[in-house]
DNA sequence: GAAATTGTGAAGCCTTTGTGAACCAAAGGT
DNA sequence: ACCTTTGGTTCACAAAGGCTTCACAATTTC
């Protein structure tokens, strides 16, 4: 039971979901509003502004991911927790969900105790937030937003995965991220792909900001230093 | 591959599911036992108190939904990981109904590497508040999230094995591991390495940190002393 | 003192990682 | 639409270094 009631938007299409989710996150504890397309998901949540909002991937006249879009490009609520919920086997959904900016995907059906789980474990990595928006170090410093990375004076752009690999990692300098880890933050949970994936984008990370911060430990992983 | 293996408990009716899924663990690096119904899967469970149990739904005799609510029971199960095994298009609301306890579900049949990616997720919710991730001593600081040993103000870099090893010895200072303990400790199961290995890896520990810290109590193991 | 156990040094194997390049897909410009 | 550019992934090969083994010396046990 959290201390503080949370507020979650739950935008379904279908109405037995609404209800399900909706009355084992009462359950738990939590405040619970809920849409039934994604056009009145984000009325509501501009208005609301909710901690989490759970989105149905697929709804009639605007689907999850579009909705996922236009909510992080609204202002008043980029900053929210934005979580997919889709039918289990629909992979494409969850890449293009990542894609979208989501912060978790859920597969339908979930049980109560996980959907509680997944939900919980979201509102904490809100609570403590673990990523400021702008690092600095010695070497260079790096700016989330501007997705750019300045190093004596001089500004590197980054692409996007390159950008989340070197933010991850600089945002605990020194801690070793193993292979699993770094795939599950950067690429997502579910996501497959081969693991020399890694290698590959630590390479250009050392060709284009200096090899002598990214140290491997072999058969561990990499890790930042300062 | 896990830092130190884990067990897994299979319990289905299918054989050819037990050893699929059973393969695809071990190969992973996972430690598996397997059980062909709920009574046996629920005496395994007591007896080796795996860190996760995956429960077949539908089993004869007794189903995965009276198994998981009876090992949510018992005081030496009830902490453990449950995940459901559940074949695609079964009657779910069955399942989701039941607040039986279980942490995630499975839909079969699964890829092998999803199936791996979600056990490594459990794993990896679980594992976390468990273990503490710094050990001091007088002698040295052992950080596991660095992978590095502290000491002097010095930071040493140890390969893999050598920090496992130390890790295990120090988890318990002054307690005696045996060999064998060592080996499926740090190495797993079913790695077949001579145990003379293990003096090698001592060797270097010694002769890295100091060879006053570890004692070999001859005919049983070594130990770690601060 | 003989047998068993452990310490030690070195050598080879083999896993892991670095690296360059090719391929594919997506985005953007013309 | 087409072409170009860029990012992302994979692959093949090379390099590195950790892990293991082995032989032999040292130590302990009986």
């Amino acid at each position: 039971m959290p201390a503080l009631s949370k507020t979650i938007l739950v935008v379904d299409d279908d109405p037995d979901i609404r209800e399900l989710i909706g009355f084992n996150l009462l359950q738990a504890g939590f405040r619970v509003e809920t849409a039934e397309n994604g056009a009145v998901g984000i009325k509501k949540a501009i208005r609301l502004l909710p901690d989490l909002i759970l989105l149905d991937v697929m709804m009639p006249e605007m689907d999850g991911i579009e909705a996922c879009k236009q909510l992080r490009e609204h202002p008043k609520t980029q900053g929210c927790l934005i979580a997919f919920l889709s039918a289990r086997g629909e992979d494409y959904s969850q890449i293009a969900g990542f894609d979208s900016g989501a912060d978790d995907y859920i597969t339908k059906p979930v049980a109560p105790r996980v959907l509680i789980k997944r939900v919980e474990a979201l509102m904490r990595r809100m609570h403590n937030p673990d990523t400021p928006d702008q690092l600095a170090f010695d070497a260079f410093t790096i700016d989330r937003n501007r997705h750019m990375v300045t190093q004596n004076g001089v500004q590197i752009s980054l692409p996007k995965k390159e950008f989340e690999l070197l933010f991850l990692l600089c945002s605990d300098p020194g801690k070793v991220f193993t292979r699993d880890r770094i795939l599950t933050k950067v690429w997502g949970h579910d996501v497959i792909v081969g693991d020399r994936t890694i290698d590959v984008h630590i390479r250009k990370l050392r060709s284009k900001l200096g090899k002598e911060h990214f140290t491997t430990i072999k058969g561990v992983g990499y890790k930042f230093d300062a």
